[in-house]
DNA sequence: CCCTGATTCGC
DNA sequence: GCGAATCAGG
């Protein structure tokens, strides 16, 4: 395989949406994320940041100024989470859900009094599972999952870990599920379980 | 062990 | 220019 314009352009979309090397390899076929990352280097566009040029554009991050030499814990809870459209089942996103009975430990939600958390206004909460509208074997299977979650990081999220969120995002109790993912879906099998569901099951809720 | 991008260097 | 091998790291 040769770098033909397209394929060429091909990469230099991928890249710059994000996409790491070993993806764009795969998609563009013929060629090891090896070969993707050579080209990337050699058309230049190894940095994905384009500064902007002179002077001092400085990533206005909104972050509080934290006094303290302190590490930053909180680091954005920025989700892609990007699953592939599935033709005869849709995901489910429903609102979030806390529920994690008897944890009688450090609760680190709130305390105002050492460190001011970093919380995102808005920022959309991932997908939880809802009790509404999901069968009980499911629900309790995830529950039952969630246990077992490998609680991985962001950066620890593969194609073949399940990535569903567990958690606030907001809070240090924040991770993904982990566990091995179902081939060719974003989730392991009990999450899968929840996250899609037939349309005969989802027909008709409120009514 | 899974993965990431960066770099080197023979081709 | 190309990319496998290697390196450095999460």
């Amino acid at each position: 395989m040769s770098w033909t314009d397209e394929r060429v352009e091909t990469l230099k979309r991928m890249w710059s949406e994000g996409q790491s090397a070993s993806a764009i390899a795969k998609e563009l076929g013929g060629v090891t994320r090896n070969a993707v990352i050579g080209k990337v280097h050699r058309l230049g566009l190894s940095n994905r940041n384009d500064e902007p040029e002179a002077g001092k554009p400085a990533a206005p991050v909104a972050e509080a100024p934290a006094p303290e030499p302190a590490k930053k814990p909180a680091k954005k809870p920025e989700v892609k989470v990007d699953a592939k459209p599935e033709k005869l089942e849709e995901p489910e996103a429903a609102a979030p859900e806390e529920d994690d009975e008897a944890e009688p430990s450090t609760q680190p939600a709130f305390n105002p009094a050492n460190r001011r958390m970093i919380v995102p206004a808005g920022q959309p909460l991932p997908p939880q599972p809802s009790a509404n509208e999901i069968s009980p074997e499911a629900l309790a299977s995830v529950r039952e999952v969630e246990k077992k979650a490998r609680k991985l990081s962001l950066m620890e999220l593969t194609e073949r870990t399940c990535k569903w969120p567990i958690g606030d995002p907001a809070t240090e109790k924040f991770w993904f599920c982990g566990l091995p993912s179902q081939p060719g879906k974003p989730y392991c099998e009990a999450h899968v379980g929840v996250a899609f569901q037939p349309m005969s099951s989802r027909r008709d809720r409120r009514r």
